[in-house]
DNA sequence: TGCATATATGCGCATACAAGCATACATATT
DNA sequence: AATATGTATGCTTGTATGCGCATATATGCA
C-alpha cells in the first residue's frame, strides 16, 4: 500500500475516527453501528469506509443485511506500524465516539448487530 | 500538535518528500538545497516548508541568506513516533531525492551552503 | 547606494474532494 | 410478490488547496 495515499486517507477527520474505532476496538463493526457512534449521515459512513477499503485497509464481510467492517490483517509492516501509533495515541482523541461505540456495541445479540440507527434514525 | 492536521501535511507528496529527506539526513538543510533534491520550483519548496513549521513540525535558521529547516524535536511524543516510522520505512522509497540530496550535501564549505540553485537554475 | 542572490508571498486558476440529497441495490420477512 | 430495512452510489455544489507566475523581502557585497 501508497503511504502516501494513507496519509491522505487518514487526514480526513471522519475516516479517521472510523479507524480509530476499529484499531481501538479490534472488532468487526458494521455500519449502523459506526454511524451511531460517529453521529455523522449513514452515507457518509458508508462511502468513506469504501475508501479505505479501497486502499486496502480494512475488510468487509456481509452477514444478513449487515456489512461488517474490520482491518485487514494482510497489510504491509508500515501500515500495520502505523495502525499502532494510531492505537497507542488515540484512545483519548475521541472518548465520546469509543464510549458511543461501546453503548452500541453492547446491544448486540450473540455477538452480531440486531440495530438499525437505534439512536439516529437514519440521521437525515 | 494535531495529529490529523500531520496527516492532511504529510498527505501531500511534496511536503511528505520534505520531511523524508530531514528525517533521513538528521540534518538542517537550506531551501535551494531541498530544492535541488527534490526538482520541483523554489517557491513550492519554501511554501510547504511554511505548512510545515505552521504546524510545529519543522523550525528554521537563517545564516546569511540562507535559511537552514530541521525538524523540531520539541514536538509531542506522538509526532516523534510518527518520524521514526517514517524514518524506518521510507529509507528506500523517494531513493532518487536522498541521492541528489548526498550529492548536494557534498558542495558544502565548512558544513554551510555555499551554493544556489546549482543543478536547477532556480527552475523556473 | 546599487546590484546579485536566496527566500517568501500575493494572486488567479484549475482541480480534487467532502457534503448533501435522492435513490438504487441487497437481503430478510410475511 | 410486496414491504421493510441496512447499505451503497449517482449527481450536484461548495470549498479547500496546490500550482504557476510575478513580485516582494532580506541579506551580502562591491
Amino acid at each position: 500500500m501508497d503511504f502516501l495515499q494513507l496519509f491522505k486517507a487518514l487526514g480526513d477527520e471522519t475516516r479517521l475516527r472510523l479507524v480509530n474505532l476499529l484499531v481501538q476496538s479490534g472488532k468487526s463493526i458494521c455500519v449502523c453501528e459506526m454511524t451511531d457512534a460517529l453521529l455523522v449521515p449513514q452515507y457518509q459512513v458508508s462511502r468513506h469506509l469504501t475508501v479505505l477499503k479501497g486502499l486496502g485497509l480494512l475488510k468487509s464481510e456481509r452477514i444478513g443485511t449487515w456489512v461488517y467492517y474490520s482491518l485487514n490483517s494482510g497489510v504491509t509492516e508500515c501500515t500495520a506500524d502505523l495502525m499502532r501509533l494510531i492505537k497507542k495515541h488515540f484512545k483519548q482523541r475521541y472518548p465520546d465516539d469509543i464510549r458511543r461505540l461501546e453503548k452500541r456495541l453492547s446491544k448486540r445479540e450473540d455477538g452480531l448487530c440486531v440495530l438499525g440507527f437505534a439512536e439516529s434514525e437514519r440521521r437525515k
